[in-house]
RNA sequence: GCCCGGGUGGUGAAAUGGUAGACACGAGGGACUUAAAAUCCCUUGGUCCGUAAGGGCUGUGUGGGUUCGAGUCCCACCCCGGGCACCA
């Protein structure tokens, strides 16, 4: 009887569904053992085989666990939320909840085709109301709650509260309440705090819950109607269409993950998780200690702004309005008043031609917007209107600077010159109304904030809605503060470097130096990140003119400006230390800025001393120290001057949590006098609403501000959504108790089931969504709700499996020659060294070329695809395949039979290119070169002619194994022949399968060799973790395998031949042999040897004619969770009634293993010559006497005595001569 | 630059410091067959000697080291992949 898959496993998959064999329930009788999948994100493209490789794993964990007696719970569900279907529904109006469900069908169907265990009754949906229900829930106790950084924990904002009515709030707090993350705040007595109104308490909570808003800049794309990511947009424009982008500000949630960056790091020490993803989450939470230093600045002028308190301002609303810090404030104030009392003729023309109400809004004059005063500005509109005067170049780079840094506050920037205004004021007015009306109201004007008193316009007004910026600070005024990790070298500072962007800069500049530095940082803002990264070497900077004071020596520090220090990391500035530090030494060394000694032994004159592990030689009281206890000196000498204290910094940022899109969570936040309050559990889940379009309204807002009554009695609810991130967080609780309707799991369910046993899924989530988990999950335990605070003990990262991809490579012959695509006439011209040789004229790939193939791309790349109208040759749009695995992305670009197109690398800079047709592609053939042959009209292969022969060749597809290189621009490396004129194409990586090769094809590995087979051969490929190419070349070994299996119980005829026989010696030893290995294996996920294993044991009892059932039986068994069907089968036709997942585990017996005699390899200086066989009982000594007394051995020796004669039993004789 | 992985035949890959290449694919040869499919058998790291049986040398990215013995441990370097990046 032939082995056929097919009927095998239809009915399997039938019965067990029917049975609801894997049903599993909270039975606390037995020990628990839980599974976990990441879970996908349902997208159109269906499975491809990388999804089922950590599934097939886990199941056979899951099997095999249950076997040995666990109660395994092995869930699956769905992301279900996400941006494509959301792009979807925007292209076809289509609600995302349909897409989902059909894509999340057909997951149903082909993940059922595989035969997983899942437990489908669990099954949850992330986009299903009743499951976020309790996302919104967590949300809420989220914003209800506070880090209390003393007791390292999450509390009840109620109990903030408390304690702010009864002691109020004092800086020394600081540490305390906020960790030292936030910036410094300021202070309010327990009175003040009773005083406050409602809206003010509200807004300085903000401050402390661990769901806050807050407020971001996106990129806003009117005329894609969309909020664009940062790297979807490429010099000011849309990276699709060319659209150009503004900055937006707009509310945002966020999530205070800081507070948790101790314990986040900590808590990696308790997991049984791989080096290289702890490792990751250790450089991303970034953790440092050392000391914050405060430099005083030597210039009198500079003394610090007053506080607060010293300002007078009452403890009223006022005094959370301030931007800026008290310094810059009252400069600023000053030159406002003074140049409003001063104006240009120009200026003064302007303002009675514009003043009042004469644009048909208000205009005000001399404002400070930001760090800025601007000429005049419409508050509403966000327009500033500037008058010009001379204008040198210097002062064109810091108008642009300063247009660029306005319009990132939402501002649009007009000028006009002196001359335009004194010629004809009123075109100008006529202008600026044409320009106001040009814009929408973006801003509220607050007609009580009157210019005479108030010429500050705070961010408060300018929001577009209200939001909350930070409490007033002790200010900055008068002193720099820079972190550092090395206080010890404290006497080694010989200059302090601020960022370009420090707001200082312009400040303690003195004029006569203003110009140069002014220069320079406006030079050095404008290099691009790339630049930057391209050349790390090169060292820029500028003397800013300024002097600070060394807390300890009291001498005058020189104050720098260097692109080396950035902006957004502790505190944007530097001591700068060249003996101890590299960076500071390069800076120095260019400079000519004096180096000094800061350790023992150090030779400044090359290179900077950065050990840790060395004493210090500085003149004073750190003298002789080692390093670490000179920076606990160093940190009490700083704190006894009140200059300095200990402090610890972290990258990690806190995370957005908000969302300007359609299918997501809606956050349960109503705005009651613009503050935010949750809304009452009773009111949840809080649906999402329906809408007309799925886009977002044409101010800006989310789509969700195009509900009709999106409010909670009469007040707004928020607008936007919440992350994909935010159901995954907490998803593995669900599993536990799906169906609970009062909690999101029962208490009885988590302390059932706790934490997860095995977690597994791919690493490109090593600092996203495990590390929300990992917060969620501490979070959930800090307010007593689950019993753990680690979410899962053991992560398995399955690797990334590969497409064999194909490159974009441009082939030459002759690198003279170059071929360029042009668009317009839709020719390829040919040149050499400029010279056309000829052009020749390429169709573009007509539909039936190209229709239903797939695009697909692999983990962590995309792919886009231009659709060109074929007539004109115009861009029409782009359909992007993009894959971040599981459960980010995974899309795919269908070619449609109306589109035709062609294919272009990303970036863009591929517009003008030859038309390729990826259909060529599925040709298997490695060395498939391809061109076009016009008379033909077809693309031909080089492989019949050399390719010297060739005219030319130009376009290629190279195969390589796909690499995830986001930045790299260097990774083809072109085979002998070919030249390699541009390595660009490597950035954006293509790529395409055909029907035999593909990954997708999942559905037809089944068909042709079953679920079976795919699921043995996923794991045989080689060890889990790593990742590797997928081919199906080896598909068969692993299918004559199961034949073979199969052939073992069956006879030559079609009788089921077991019998009931005793088995032989040899038959037990393959048998036991095979458990020992494979249930070892399975226990440390090395599935590939165990498979090996099975294979290793059907060759040799099927030499041995094993048929006998004290064999076969247990063998079955221990199939069964890599190849459940086939196990079934023959579990029935060995006459079990009951499915073989009840079965229990067959163990391996030592006995069956032990050899009588052993073949000892005999070596000689460490070389295997011969082997000779040996009781295993006999002892070394007998052992060696007998291998000397060998012929063969005496022979070798030629008489000589060995030196020494190495006997291990059981392993090895070696014989050194 | 820093931090993690990794580098073994034509390919996927095995190998508690103890016979490198298990197992599988592919390839070559053979058997069966009218033929194909399927199945089975043999060979298969390189190289040299030998008619053959057999034997020698060499071989796990490179160079050193430890050891009776190194793919495995140590040092230095090269290359590939991933993460972070002028992180103070």
């Amino acid at each position: 009887m032939q082995y056929d898959p097919k009927d095998i496993e239809q009915k399997w998959r039938e019965k067990w569904q029917n049975d609801k064999t894997y049903r599993v329930l909270n039975d606390a009788s037995k020990p628990k053992y839980y599974v976990l999948d990441m879970f996908p994100y349902p997208s159109g493209a269906g499975l491809h085989v990388g999804h089922p490789l950590g599934y097939i794993a886990s199941d056979i964990v899951a099997r095999f666990k249950r076997h040995q007696g666990f109660n395994v719970l092995h869930p699956m569900g769905y992301d279900s939320f996400g941006l494509p279907a959301e792009q979807y529904a925007i292209q076809t109006g289509q609600h995302p909840a349909k897409t989902t469900e059909e894509n999340a069908a057909r997951y149903r169907q082909q993940l059922d085709a595989i035969g997983f265990s899942f437990d489908w009754d669990r099954e949850v949906r992330t986009s299903d109301p009743s499951f976020y229900k309790w996302t919104q829930w967590i949300f809420i106790q989220l914003f209800e709650s506070w880090f209390d950084h003393e007791a390292q924990r999450a509390r009840p904002i109620a109990e903030l509260i408390a304690r702010f009515e009864e002691q109020g709030w004092h800086p020394s707090d600081a540490c305390a309440l906020t960790g030292d993350v936030e910036e410094e705040l300021g202070a309010f007595a327990a009175t003040e705090w009773n005083a406050f109104d409602e809206r003010t308490k509200q807004r300085i909570l903000q401050h402390f819950r661990l769901a806050y808003l807050s407020e971001a800049w996106v990129n806003w794309c009117p005329a894609l109607g969309t909020v664009l990511a940062n790297d979807e947009v490429k010099d000011g424009v849309s990276e699709r269409g060319g659209h150009p982008v503004e900055r937006k500000r707009m509310p945002q949630w966020s999530m205070r993950i800081t507070a948790y960056a101790q314990r986040l790091i900590d808590g990696l020490d308790t997991l049984d998780w791989s080096d290289s993803i702890k490792e990751a989450q250790r450089n991303w939470i970034g953790r440092s200690e050392g000391a914050l230093v405060r430099f005083k600045l030597k210039n009198k002028d500079l003394t610090p702004g007053p506080s607060p308190e010293e300002r007078g301002v009452s403890a009223s609303d006022s005094r959370f309005r301030e931007t800026t810090n008290g310094f810059l404030w009252t400069k600023l104030i000053e030159r406002a008043k003074h140049m409003r009392s001063n104006p240009t003729e120009a200026e003064e023309l302007l303002w009675q031609t514009i003043r009042g109400h004469s644009t048909g809004g208000r205009i005000r004059r001399q404002h400070i917007i930001d760090k800025f005063i601007v000429d005049f500005v419409s508050i509403p509109k966000q327009l500033v209107i500037e008058v010009d005067g001379d204008i040198h170049d210097l002062q064109q780079e810091e108008d642009a600077l300063r247009t660029l840094h306005l319009g990132e506050r939402g501002f649009k920037v007009i000028r006009f010159r002196n001359e335009e205004v004194l010629r004809d004021p009123e075109a100008v007015r006529l202008r600026i109304i044409a320009e106001l009306d040009a814009r929408p109201d973006i801003a509220k004007d607050d007609e009580r904030a009157d210019e005479e008193h108030s010429p500050l316009s705070t961010e408060e007004e300018l929001g577009v809605r209200s939001h909350f910026s930070p409490l007033p600070g002790r200010g900055v005024g008068g002193e720099v503060e820079v972190f550092t990790t090395r206080p010890d070298t404290l006497f080694g500072v010989t200059f302090v470097t601020l960022a370009p962007e420090h707001e200082l800069v312009e400040l303690i500049t003195p004029a006569e130096r203003r110009d140069e530095v002014m220069a320079y940082v406006t030079m050095a803002k404008n290099r691009s990140e790339r630049d930057r990264m391209a050349d790390v070497k090169k060292v820029s900077g500028v003397f800013t003119g300024a002097y600070c004071i060394h807390p300890f020596t009291g001498k005058e520090v020189p104050v720098w400006v260097g692109d080396y220090v950035l902006g957004g990391y502790g505190t944007g500035a530097v001591m700068a230390v060249p003996g101890g530090d590299q960076r500071d030494w390069n800076f120095a060394s260019h400079f000519g800025l004096p180096i000094i000694a800061v350790t023992e032994g150090a030779d400044i004159s090359k290179e900077a001393d950065e050990r840790k592990d060395a004493i210090i030689c500085s003149e004073g009281f750190l003298k002789g120290l080692a390093v670490p206890e000179a920076i606990t000196r160093a940190i009490d000498e700083l704190v006894k001057l009140g200059a300095g204290e200990r402090r610890i910094n972290y990258r990690l940022r806190d995370a957005a949590f908000g969302r300007q899109r359609y299918w997501g969570e809606p956050i349960p936040i109503y705005y009651k006098d613009g503050v935010p309050y949750a809304l009452p559990e009773s009111e949840l889940p809080l649906k999402l609403p329906d809408v007309d379009k799925f886009l977002p309204t044409e101010d800006g807002e989310p789509p969700l501000a195009r509900a009709a009554n999106w409010n909670y009695q009469g007040h707004p609810l928020e607008t936007t959504t919440m992350p994909g991130w935010a159901g995954s967080s907490w998803y593995f609780l669900r599993y536990m108790d799906p169906q609970n309707e009062g909690r999101f799991a029962s208490p009885e369910a988590i302390d059932y089931w706790q934490q997860i046993d095995l977690y597994v899924g791919g690493s490109e989530h090593a600092t996203g969504h495990l590390l929300y988990f990992r917060f969620w999950t501490k979070f959930l335990k800090d307010r007593g709700y689950i019993n753990f605070d680690e979410p899962a003990k053991k992560l398995v990262n399955q690797g990334m499996i590969v497409g064999v991809s194909k490159y974009f490579q441009e082939v030459r012959v002759d690198p003279s020659i170059k071929a360029v695509w042009d668009k317009k006439p839709k020719q390829l011209h040919i040149r050499r060294n400029g010279t056309l040789l000829k052009s020749i004229e390429i169709p573009v790939p007509t539909a039936q070329d190209v229709t239903g193939h797939h695009v697909f791309c692999s983990y962590g790349c995309r792919l886009d695809l231009d659709f060109f109208d074929p007539a004109t040759g115009d861009y029409i749009k782009t359909v992007r395949a993009e894959d971040r695995a599981d459960s980010d992305f995974v899309s795919e670009a269908v070619i449609d039979s109306k589109s035709e197109y062609v294919i272009r690398p990303l970036d863009g800079w591929l517009r003008a290119e030859p038309v390729y047709r990826p259909i060529v592609i599925t040709d298997r053939a490695v060395d498939a070169y391809w061109h076009y042959e016009p008379g033909k009209r077809q693309w031909l292969s080089f492989n019949d002619e050399p390719l010297e022969n060739q005219e030319l060749a130009f376009w290629t597809l190279r195969p390589e194994i796909e690499k995830m290189s986001k930045s790299k621009m260097n990774v083809v490396t072109p085979d002998e022949k070919l030249r390699k004129p541009i390595g660009l194409f490597a950035k954006h990586i293509g790529y395409y399968f055909n029907e035999a090769d593909s990954i997708v094809r999942i559905p037809g590995i089944v068909e042709k060799y079953g679920a079976d087979t795919l699921r043995l051969y996923e794991m045989f490929l080689g060890p889990l973790e790593q990742s590797k190419p997928w081919d199906t070349n080896g598909i068969e070994g692993t299918f004559r395998f199961l034949r073979k299996f199969w052939n073992l119980f069956h006879g030559v005829g079609d009788a089921f031949g077991v019998t009931d026989d005793a088995p032989t010696k040899p038959e037990l030893k393959v048998l036991h042999a095979t458990l020992k290995k494979v249930t070892e294996d399975i226990e440390k996920m090395s599935f590939n040897t165990s498979v090996a294993q099975f294979m290793i044991a059907v060759n040799e009892l099927g030499s041995l004619k094993c048929t006998k059932r004290a064999v076969l039986e247990p063998l079955v068994v221990a199939l069964a969770p890599f190849a459940p069907h086939i196990a079934e089968e023959l579990w029935q036709k060995l006459g079990h009634n009951t499915s073989i997942t009840t079965a229990v585990w067959p163990k391996w017996d030592a006995q069956y293993l032990v050899e009588d005699n052993f073949s000892y390899p005999i070596s000689f200086n460490g070389k295997t010559r011969l082997q000779l066989e040996f009781p295993i009982a006999l002892d070394a000594k007998s052992v060696e006497a007998a291998v000397l007394a060998n012929p063969e051995v005496q022979q070798r020796l030629e008489g000589k005595a060995p030196k020494k004669v190495i006997v291990v039993p059981k392993r090895i004789v070696n014989i050194v001569v």
